[in-house]
RNA sequence: GGAUCCAUAGCUCAGUUGGUAGAGCACUUCCCUUACAAGGAAGGGGUCGUCGGUUCGAGCCCGGCUGGAUCCACCA
C-alpha cells in the first residue's frame, strides 16, 4: 500500500472566504444542474417560492429558504435528479411602486413614448415626473435587473444548491405567455369571467384588489347622529361613520320586526342636505341593536351595503371617483346641487369635514360626533382605507360562490401533504371563507395584458359581444399595440372598431402558474412530464391563503389534479419582541451582515434548528453555536486526517475489530437510520439534532478515548516514525484509525445538507468531486454488529473520571493511582473491553479494580498523591 | 363570535404508545491538554400556566379556566 506522508488536512483550516470559494466552484462546475433523467419517478421537483423582488430579503426569507436547500441536498444525496428552480417575482404593483419612489416618476398612460428617455439622477420628492407607459415599463425592467443580481448573489452567498439555468421571472415574455394561455383556457371553459360589480377600491393605487390581499386594521372614526326627514317634517335619526356618503344614500333600512319603524316602513324621507327622497325598507340583517336600529345604506360603505343593494336592488350612486374623490359633476339624483358643488373634487376626508360644519350648521346633527375605534379594510400594501366601487372586472373562479367547486378545492386540501400536517386547518377556513370569486383585474401597467379586445359599436360604445381573443400561437400579445384579428390598425377606439383591454393580471395571476412556468407547460413537454405535477411547494404560513391556494385552483382548473404532492410550511423569524419582521416596522434584520459575520453555515445551521411551521425569535447568540459546530468539523476532520502515515485510502470496515470501535460504527449507523427517516419526512431539525448529538460524543468521549491508540503512543507502536508501512501498523491502531476514518465519512455527509461549505471544504481535501454529489450515508457502508452499549458505558465512565478531577480541581492530565468500578455484569463486561483505551485517556497509573454486583454503577477515582 | 397553534430551567426549545424531568444558550468553578481559546471539562438550576377528571401511576389522555400568537367573521 503506498503511503502518503503529507498531512492532508491544513495546518491551520479557516472558515473564512470559504462561501466565496466554494460557490464558485459549484457555478463552474454545474455541480446543481438538472440532468434529465429517463423517468418521473427519479426526479425530485420543487416549486420554489419566487421572491419579490422590489422588496428586500431579511432573516425570515433566508430561514425558510435554507429549509428548502436542505431538503434539496439530503434529496441530491438519495440519487434524485434535483429540479430545483428559482423565480423572480418582478412583476406587478411592488415593482411600479419601487420604480415610482426609486426614480420620481409616475406612469401616464396618456403620454407618447419617448425614445431618449433618461430617468432622472436625482428623484424629487415633492413632485413625480409623468412618462409614457412603455418608458415605465422600461425603468421597471432596469431596475428588476439590478435587484435580482442582489438577491442572486445573497442566495449564492447563502449556499442555495438551486440550478441557476432554470431561473425565470414573472414579468418574462414567456411568463405573460404561459398567463395569458392559461387564461384564455379559462375564459373558454368558463373559469374566468368579467363581471360588473362592487369591488374593494385602492385610490391610492388606484386599483381593484383581491379578496385575498386585503388585511383589518384599527382605524379611528366617530359615529354622528344625523336627522332624515319624514314628509311632514319629523326627524328620523341614522348613526354613521361615513357622513360624507349621505351624496349616496339609497334607503333607509330597519330590521322588518322592529316596532319602532313599523309606520315607517314603504314610506319616503329625504336627506337633510342634497334634497335626496329615499325609501324605508325592512331587511332582515339589519341590526334593531346597532347604532339607532335604522341604517342608511350608500353605495357603498361597507359590504352590508353591497348585500342590501344587490337584494333590494337598489340604484347604484357612486360619487367618489377611482381617484378618491368626489366626482366635479353633480350627479342626477341629487335636488339641491349648490350644495353639492362644495364637495367636487374634494378627497374623502375633507369631504367628510365639511359634511360634519353642514348638518351641525343646519342643526341636523345631534350631539357631538361620538370617537370610535373600528376596524378598517386596508389594502396590505396601502396606507388610505379600501373604498367599495363598482366596475368591471375580471374574475376567475375559486369556489366562493360556487358550492361544487368550493367542495373540490377542500377535497384537494386533503389530497395534499402538508407538513406541519394542522397547516391544512389553514387552507381550509380560508376556502370555507371565501365570499366571492377571485378577481384578477388591475387598473395598472407593469403587469401581464388580458390578451382581449373588444368590438365597439357604432356609438363607439365597447358592446356585448364576446371579446375577441387571440389566437393560441400568437402569444405573447400586447392588445394595446397589436391588433385584434379581423382588424386593421386605424379601427382601433373607432367606432364600429375595436379596443384593447387596458387592464393587466394581478401579480398573482402569474405566480399561480409557477409549476407551469418552471416545468416548461406547453413549452418543452419533457420536462414538463418529468417534473409535473411537482413533490414539492415551500413556504411561509402567511401565504396559504394567496399562493397555495391559487396555484391549486389553476392546477385543478387545467389539470385536474394537484400542482404538488407535498406543501412544505416554515414559520418566520421574529424579532426579540416577538413581533412579525418587517421592513416597515423597521425591525427586519439584514441578513448580509449576520452571514458575513458569522458565516453562512453557522446561519443555515440556525435556520434548521426552527422546525417546520415554527415562529422563532431571532437572537444572535445562537449563530455562533453554529459557528462552533463548523469549527469542530474542521478541527476534528484534520486530527482524522492527519494522524501520522495515516491515509483515507487505508479505512477498511475490515479492520475494525476492537470493540468499542465497532460499538461506535453501531450506535452511528443508529443515527443514519434516524436522520434518514426523518429527513423523508421532512423534519430536517430531528435529522439534525440526532447527527449533532451523536458528532459532540464522538468528539468528546471517542475520539478522546482512542486518540492515544490511533497515534499510537500506548502501545509504543513505531507508526509515527517516517517510512512505517500501513500493513506494519497494530490491528488495535488500524482499528482506530478506520473507524475514526469512516464515521468521519459519513458524518461530513450527515452534515452535508446543513453545512454544505465546511463538509464541502474538508470533503474535497481527499475528494475530487463534490460531497453534494455523493451518496447519503447508509449503514450498509459501516455494517457492524456490535453491541452500542459499550460506547454508552465508556461514555459514562469517562465522564466519571473527568469529574472527580474537575471536582479537585485537577487538571485532566493528572495521574490517576487506581479506580474502582463497581456495577451490574454486563456494564463491567463492557468497559473491560475499553480498559487499555480507559488507562490511556485517564492517565490511570495503577490497577483498576472491577466489581461486578447488583447495586447503582458507581465508579471511584484514587488521585496520585504526586499530583498535587 | 368561530377556528388553529402554544404555555416545560433565566432564555430558546425537545420530550415517541402514560412509567424517576432533557438539550443548547446564559450562569458558577476549573483547565493555556499535541484537532479545536470564536476552545475544553465539571457543576448548580424546573410544584412541567391553573383547576378538576381518568389511572396503581399524568408533562403526556379528557374537560373547564387563565394567558399568548395567528387566521377568519362582525364592525350603520
Amino acid at each position: 500500500m503506498t503511503i502518503s506522508t503529507a498531512p492532508i488536512a491544513p495546518d491551520k483550516p479557516v472558515l473564512e472566504g470559504l462561501e466565496d470559494k466554494w460557490s464558485q466552484r459549484w457555478a463552474a462546475e454545474e455541480t446543481y444542474a438538472f440532468r434529465r433523467p429517463a423517468s418521473r419517478e427519479q426526479v425530485f421537483s420543487i416549486d420554489t417560492p419566487p421572491p419579490t423582488v422590489s422588496g428586500s430579503l431579511h432573516v425570515g426569507h433566508v430561514f425558510s429558504y435554507t429549509h428548502t436547500d436542505v431538503i434539496a441536498r439530503y434529496k441530491r444525496m438519495r440519487g434524485y435528479a434535483v429540479f430545483y428552480p428559482m423565480g423572480w417575482d418582478d412583476n406587478g404593483l411592488p415593482t411600479e411602486r419601487r420604480v415610482q419612489n426609486f426614480y420620481g416618476v409616475r406612469c401616464d398612460p396618456t403620454l407618447p413614448y419617448d425614445p431618449d428617455f433618461v430617468a432622472p439622477a436625482k428623484p424629487d420628492p415633492k413632485r413625480q415626473l409623468p412618462i409614457a407607459r412603455m418608458n415605465f415599463i422600461e425603468l421597471c425592467q432596469q431596475l428588476t435587473a439590478v435587484d435580482e443580481q442582489t438577491f442572486e448573489d445573497l442566495w449564492r452567498q447563502l449556499g442555495l444548491s438551486v440550478d441557476w439555468r432554470q431561473l425565470y421571472s414573472t414579468i418574462s415574455q414567456e411568463s405573460i405567455r404561459i398567463s395569458q394561455l392559461a387564461f384564455l383556457h379559462n375564459l373558454s371553459r368558463d373559469e374566468a369571467y368579467l363581471d360588473y360589480a362592487p369591488t374593494m377600491w385602492d385610490v391610492t393605487f388606484q386599483t381593484a384588489v383581491a379578496q385575498a390581499e386585503i388585511e383589518d386594521r384599527d382605524y379611528p372614526g366617530f359615529y354622528h347622529r344625523v336627522a332624515f326627514h319624514r314628509g311632514d317634517g319629523q326627524p328620523v335619526y341614522i348613526e354613521t361613520t361615513r357622513p360624507e356618503l349621505l351624496v349616496s344614500v339609497c334607503a333607509l333600512i330597519a330590521h322588518p320586526d322592529d316596532p319602532r319603524y313599523q309606520d315607517l316602513f314603504g314610506s319616503t324621507v329625504t336627506d337633510p342636505l342634497f334634497g335626496i327622497t329615499v325609501p324605508v325598507l325592512a331587511h332582515r340583517s339589519a341590526e334593531m341593536d346597532k347604532g339607532a336600529g335604522i341604517a342608511m345604506c350608500c353605495t357603498f360603505g361597507d359590504k352590508t351595503d353591497v348585500q342590501w343593494w344587490r337584494e333590494l336592488s337598489l340604484p347604484t350612486r357612486t360619487v367618489i371617483g377611482r381617484d378618491g374623490r368626489f366626482s366635479k359633476d353633480t350627479p342626477d339624483w341629487i335636488v339641491n346641487a349648490e350644495r353639492y358643488q362644495q364637495l367636487a373634487g374634494k378627497t374623502v376626508f375633507t369631504a367628510r369635514e365639511l359634511v360634519v360644519s353642514l348638518l351641525r350648521d343646519s342643526g341636523n346633527l345631534d350631539g357631538d360626533p361620538k370617537p370610535t375605534m373600528r376596524q378598517v379594510a386596508f389594502y396590505e400594501k396601502g396606507d388610505k382605507p379600501l373604498e367599495i366601487v363598482a366596475s368591471n372586472q375580471w374574475y376567475i373562479r375559486n369556489g366562493g360562490k360556487d358550492e361544487t367547486l368550493r367542495r373540490q378545492l377542500l377535497d384537494r386540501g386533503q389530497e395534499l401533504a402538508w407538513v406541519p400536517a394542522h397547516m391544512e386547518h389553514r387552507y381550509e377556513d380560508w376556502v370555507r371563507g371565501l365570499n366571492g370569486d377571485w378577481l384578477i383585474s388591475r387598473q395598472r401597467f407593469f403587469g401581464v395584458p388580458f390578451p382581449l379586445w373588444y368590438h365597439l359599436d357604432q356609438e363607439g360604445q365597447i358592446s356585448d359581444q364576446a371579446p375577441i381573443t387571440p389566437d393560441e400561437d400568437s402569444l405573447p400579445v400586447d392588445p394595446m399595440t397589436q391588433v385584434a384579428p379581423g382588424f386593421s390598425a386605424d379601427q382601433r377606439d373607432q367606432p364600429g372598431g375595436f379596443t384593447a383591454d387596458k387592464d393587466v393580471m394581478d401579480t398573482w395571476a402569474t405566480s399561480s402558474l409557477t409549476p407551469q412556468l418552471a416545468c416548461g407547460w406547453t413549452r418543452d413537454p419533457q420536462l414538463w412530464s418529468l417534473t409535473f405535477p411537482m413533490d414539492m411547494a415551500p413556504q411561509a404560513h402567511d401565504i396559504i391563503r394567496t399562493w397555495v391556494f391559487s396555484r391549486m385552483v389553476r392546477a385543478n382548473f387545467e389539470e385536474h389534479c394537484l400542482p404538488w404532492q407535498t406543501a412544505t410550511v416554515s414559520g418566520f423569524v421574529r424579532d426579540p419582541d416577538r413581533k412579525k419582521m418587517s421592513k416597515s416596522k423597521g425591525n427586519a434584520i439584514v441578513p448580509t451582515d449576520i452571514l458575513n459575520r458569522y458565516g453562512s453555515d453557522a446561519v443555515r445551521w440556525r435556520a434548521a434548528m426552527a422546525r417546520p411551521g415554527t415562529d422563532s425569535p431571532f437572537d444572535e447568540t445562537q449563530m455562533k453555536v453554529g459557528r462552533r459546530l463548523a469549527m469542530k468539523l474542521l478541527n476534528a476532520s484534520k486530527l482524522v486526517l492527519n494522524l501520522p502515515n495515516n491515509h483515507p485510502s487505508h479505512w477498511q470496515l475490515s479492520d475494525v475489530t476492537v470493540a468499542v470501535d465497532q460499538s461506535m460504527l453501531a450506535t452511528l449507523n443508529g443515527v443514519i437510520d434516524l436522520a434518514t427517516a426523518a429527513f423523508e419526512s421532512y423534519q430536517y431539525t430531528d435529522a439534525l439534532e440526532a447527527t449533532e448529538r451523536f458528532f459532540w460524543s464522538f468528539c468528546d468521549d471517542y475520539i478522546e478515548l482512542v486518540k492515544e491508540r490511533a497515534y499510537g503512543h500506548q502501545l509504543g507502536d513505531d507508526t509515527i516514525n517516517p517510512g512505517a508501512t500501513d500493513a506494519s501498523l497494530r490491528p488495535e491502531v488500524r482499528s482506530a484509525r478506520s473507524a475514526l476514518g469512516l464515521a468521519l465519512t459519513s458524518l461530513l455527509r450527515l452534515f452535508a445538507p446543513f453545512c454544505p461549505f465546511v463538509t464541502e471544504e474538508v470533503w474535497r481535501w481527499w475528494h475530487t468531486d463534490s460531497i453534494h454529489l455523493s451518496a447519503w450515508p447508509s449503514p450498509d457502508e459501516t455494517n457492524m454488529e456490535a453491541d452500542e452499549s459499550i460506547l454508552e458505558a465508556v461514555s459514562w465512565a469517562l465522564t466519571a473520571i473527568r469529574g472527580s478531577k474537575s471536582q479537585l480541581k485537577l487538571s485532566m492530565k493528572a495521574p490517576v493511582e487506581s479506580i474502582a468500578v463497581t456495577g451490574p455484569s454486563e456494564l463491567i463486561a463492557a468497559l473491560r473491553q475499553a480498559e487499555a483505551d480507559l488507562r490511556a485517556v485517564g492517565q490511570i497509573i495503577g490497577p483498576v479494580i472491577w466489581v461486578e454486583g447488583s447495586q447503582p454503577a458507581k465508579l471511584q477515582v484514587h488521585l496520585a498523591t504526586s499530583a498535587n
